[in-house]
DNA sequence: TGAAAAAGTGACGCATCGTCACACAATGAC
DNA sequence: GTCATTGTGTGACGATGCGTCACTTTTTCA
């Protein structure tokens, strides 16, 4: 049925319009900020048909979550094109991250406090299955870049580490580097000063520790400001 | 005055009391079970008593916080002191972070929600200031961990790192790991099962990257068991 | 002993959540 | 064109929980 085509694709649009509003009260006045009577008064809709579509202010939360890590999927897509061996790829995915949670801080804090049971207690299962799902994609990316780069014989597995160990610790590493470094009121006693450098440097220690080939000592002209320039020109 | 010290005692055992009242409430039942008229309940005192201690629930989220993170410097107080090199002692320090993280999980996401700014924009400025300080501390640990490894000749600082620079990479990496891997509720595809070898087994190729003597390979035998039955002991 | 200071109280006002019975609109069978 | 049905949209309402404050009780000390 056409109409029933055009329902869905208006129903769609509208959860992204909520979606669009929270987002833009969370950035204008923080989360506590955010109450579902002033998502319905902007988008001028009543209350009621906000929990239509989402059945908490947590479900909000979440959704907006999977809102953007869609769009970091994205940005890691581009991130693993970039021309060159696998280790240069693997630096542009993190050099994405970095830059995702750059265009997104608020949305970061909202993932980092996702990890944390209290939203998930209120959201609903569809909307947690979705973000699982999308968590799963991004942790794809990596690991077939790990299988990919010890097919082209860059990277021998360390001792008692399988691909996707392998995978969660570099994705958890940058997860830490960037949650402290850039999450919004954060409490630390340093942080540094130039995020996008301090990645890079830490993701090439620890590269070089896992033993992925060019070793940074041998590569010292491939280093960060090619890949940023890159993304600089994608968005 | 005798009368005042006694005062003071009391008000601080209260405290004390309130806080670890909150802290079993969150056990039992989730943060977000948790009320201030619980609280008030729960301990025999009425909720205007609460408030003499706490400007707000944000507030006794942030106490706890506090209060667990001194339990933490403690630990890692003893990890420090642990026989061996310097490498040794770092190894140990992350062991300790995990066994941290392994005693307290809900005060460690409550660790991870207060790097997000909508519960500082609630808790008191005195709090969130021990807050800092608690953390400074933690950071000093490690850097001065480092400092000793220049010293002994262990590390030589990689190109365009500082002390303070490598000491949070070093601890925002294990939080990552940590928070990703224990915080309860949460999201993601792959998670390790044995955390503990996991987070050692990471640091060492974090360290190795890091330069950081002596390298793995040529310290085999000097495995996690050893740090780990040390702590066992303690607690 | 009594005045002043400190500690403790809990009813109250307010904000916000999530619900639900109802109104209104679109659809399609006749 | 009309009417039943289905779906969409509404906003008043009850419930919950926060934080306050005027008041009571207790303690202190001159």
């Amino acid at each position: 049925m056409n109409t029933i085509s055009r329902r869905q694709r208006e129903f769609e649009q509208r959860e992204l319009l909520f979606l669009e509003t929270a987002s833009e009260i969370i950035r204008s006045e923080g989360v506590s900020a955010l109450t579902m009577d002033k998502i319905a008064e902007l988008t001028e809709y009543a209350k009621g048909t906000v929990y239509k579509h989402f059945c908490s202010k947590e479900d909000i939360l979440c959704g907006l979550c999977v809102e953007r890590l869609s769009k970091g999927i994205e940005m890691f897509g581009h991130a693993i094109q970039i021309e060159g061996h696998s280790r240069r790829k693997i630096v542009a995915v993190g050099v994405a991250y970095q830059l995702f949670t750059n265009q997104y801080p608020e949305e970061f804090d909202l993932l980092i406090a996702a990890r944390t049971n209290n939203i998930q207690e209120k959201a609903s299962p569809e909307r947690i299955e979705q973000l699982e799902n999308i968590d799963c994609a991004c942790q794809q990316v990596i690991d077939a870049l790990i299988e990919q780069a010890v097919n082209d014989g860059d990277l021998t597995l360390p001792h008692n580490m399988q691909t996707n160990e392998l995978g969660f610790g570099l994705w958890a590493s940058c997860f830490g580097l960037l949650a402290l470094s850039q999450a919004q009121g954060l409490v630390s006693s340093f942080r540094p000063d130039n995020v996008n450098h301090f990645l890079v440097s830490h993701m090439n220690c620890l590269l070089d520790g896992y033993g992925w080939h060019p070793l940074s000592h041998n590569n010292k002209n491939d280093d960060y400001s090619a890949a940023l320039q890159h993304f600089d020109a994608l968005m």
